[in-house]
RNA sequence: GCCCCGGUGGUGUAGUCGGCCAAGCAUUCCGGCCUCUCAAGCCGGAGAUCGCGGGUUCAAAUCCCGCCCGGGGCACCA
């Protein structure tokens, strides 16, 4: 459908996928149950494959890639699927890597019989040390039969004592090219899943080549290409199988973020030192950090494709693109309110008795209601004042138009002269102007001293902002975009009816 | 040290089996319009000789050679 024309010039959206026709496409996403998901790996392992999944009207399989059980935690599992979800990034197939423990084994049988793999009793500085005189260790033609694997089986060995090492090429230019580990043990630690059950796992190159061609039959990876050599390992393990591999393979560059941590175990170690509150802390580029603040999953689709999936590396990219593409999305949907910062009092002297003020919950959507209050002058010494909380931030900006005598607006109530700034008492005084808005002045949002003042909190990098918000913010729920106007945009992180708790997300 | 892979305006990306490209789009920044938010929207502007040097060619971001820079791998992690 799409104009062939234009396509060879200038290409709009992602490109195509080579080999791929509808309905033939298979990929997956395969995160270890380490921590939560981030943006770098949603922005081009798991977005694309799903996208492209969806794309050809295949099949996306969610893949957990579970066999170190030191390093994962049961509760992952569920993080994983959570942020795939809030993400909207629907999977056909779950698969744990955990349930194949049999299948790995029984595969490892064909490998001996085909003498492609051997088991190793070499430390790993032996291995290391063999490898770079291109010599083979004793243990290469010596333990080549079934006989030895079936001893790892039985436990005969203990964790680091043997592992199951590929047969390739002791040529080999690469040296991580030679002899790859397969299988390993690991006899103290429990698995999440199979606890005890099983004592040998595999390692990586394995575990994905037997899960991407024997048993999900992928046909499109998308991964980082810090795994090209990990292909060419797998490749080589297919090679021992006799297997015909019919996989494209797509490996993109690096992302990492600019302020946050670009690696797990960074934030793990953040984490134990308690440097950072959990992983949805503000500081991190984790999905359900940039979800609890207000960053719209669109918004992160928007970044995905924006960002496509390039060989380049990407170091500490700029948030602002996402900020930018966020700001589109919930300027539609986003609930605008009055956050007064750092409160100072405007007294305003006042001629009516009532005043209406009305502000729409979405500009531009009638739909969306409007916020109404009405407000009624206090009377001290025979004269009407309304006080009204506005942001300190804003002193500057009122002195400003007093030295050039310029009206101010307060949006959606009332134009007011600014007659005397009075810090000391914390106190600024104004005489009220006409009511309908003057084009060109000055606006600035406040909120009504006393009852209809509601105090809050907005977490933002620099730290927790304290203030008031609207009466009617009380309305909002948990989980409510919202932007706090002149302020910036954020989400309702808990509402505890007297008090407000705000995540900032951006500007 | 060895082995891979990259290098297009501040940032991200399109284009890369040569010409339509003194380079498109997005973001950023600036100006204007609109607007009861310094948001969003609309219009306009700034900003890259396509890492560097050489070569091939009538013609190179696109081909060849050399160099430099960046990233990754060389785990009984994934």
């Amino acid at each position: 459908m799409i104009e062939e024309e234009k396509a060879t010039k200038t290409r709009i959206g992602l490109p195509e996928l080579p080999n791929a026709s509808k309905g033939k496409v298979i990929t997956r996403f395969a995160p270890a149950p380490t921590g939560a998901l981030h943006l770098g790996q949603i922005l081009r392992a798991a977005y694309l494959s799903w996208y492209y999944a969806r794309r050809y009207d295949g099949k996306f399989i969610l893949r957990i890639e579970d066999t170190d059980p030191r390093r994962i935690r049961l509760i992952y599992y569920d993080w994983i699927q959570e942020d795939l979800r809030s993400l909207g990034l629907d999977w056909d197939e779950l698969v744990c890597e955990s349930d194949h423990f049999e299948i790995y084994y029984e595969l490892t049988y064909k490998l001996f019989e085909n003498g492609k793999a051997y088991v190793c009793l070499c430390s790993s500085e032996e291995f290391k040390r063999n490898v770079a005189r291109r010599k083979p260790c004793e243990h290469r033609e010596k333990m080549d039969t079934v006989d030895y694997w079936e001893n790892m089986l039985q436990c005969k060995y203990r964790e680091g004592e043997a592992i199951v090492r590929l047969k390739t090429n002791l040529e080999l230019e690469n040296p991580a090219l030679i002899d790859p580990p397969l299988l390993r043990i690991i006899e103290t630690v429990p698995h999440p899943r199979t606890g005890y059950n099983y004592k040998i796992y595999p390692l990586y190159n394995y575990a994905c080549i037997i899960e991407d061609h024997y048993i999900s039959k992928i046909t499109h990876v998308i991964r980082a290409k810090e795994h090209e050599t990990n292909r060419v390992i797998q490749n080589f393990i297919a090679d021992a199988f006799n297997w015909k591999l019919n996989i494209n393979y797509i490996e993109y560059g690096m992302v990492t973020f600019e302020g946050a941590p670009a690696h797990k175990r960074h934030i793990r170690s953040a984490l134990r030192s308690k440097e950072i509150s959990g992983w949805e802390d503000s500081s991190l580029v984790t999905i359900r950090a940039l979800i609890r603040r207000g960053i719209h999953p669109d918004a992160i689709k928007m970044l995905a494709e924006h960002v496509g999936m390039t060989k380049n590396d990407i170091k500490d990219m700029p948030l602002v693109t996402l900020y930018s593409f966020n700001s589109k999305v919930l300027s539609k949907i986003a609930k605008r309110i009055f956050f007064v910062e750092d409160p100072i009092v405007l007294k305003v002297y006042v001629e009516d008795d009532l005043f209406l003020a009305r502000n729409p919950w979405i500009p531009g959507n009638e739909a969306a209601g409007y916020r109404e209050y009405r407000l009624r002058p206090l009377t001290v010494d025979g004269k009407k004042v309304l006080n009204l909380y506005i942001s300190r931030e804003d002193v500057d900006l009122l002195r400003r138009a007093q030295d050039s005598k310029s009206p101010i607006r307060l949006k959606g109530l009332m134009n007011c002269r600014i007659v005397n700034i009075d810090l000391m008492n914390n106190s600024i005084y104004a005489e009220q102007l006409s009511l309908k808005p003057i084009r060109g002045v000055e606006i600035i949002h406040w909120v009504p001293a006393g009852d209809l003042a509601i105090k809050a909190f907005v977490e933002t990098p620099s730290g927790i902002k304290e203030g008031y918000v609207e009466f009617l913010a009380q309305q909002l729920k948990n989980g409510e975009y919202v932007q706090m106007e002149r302020y910036g945009f954020g989400r309702i992180i808990q509402n505890e009816g007297e008090v407000i708790f705000i995540a900032f997300a951006h500007k």
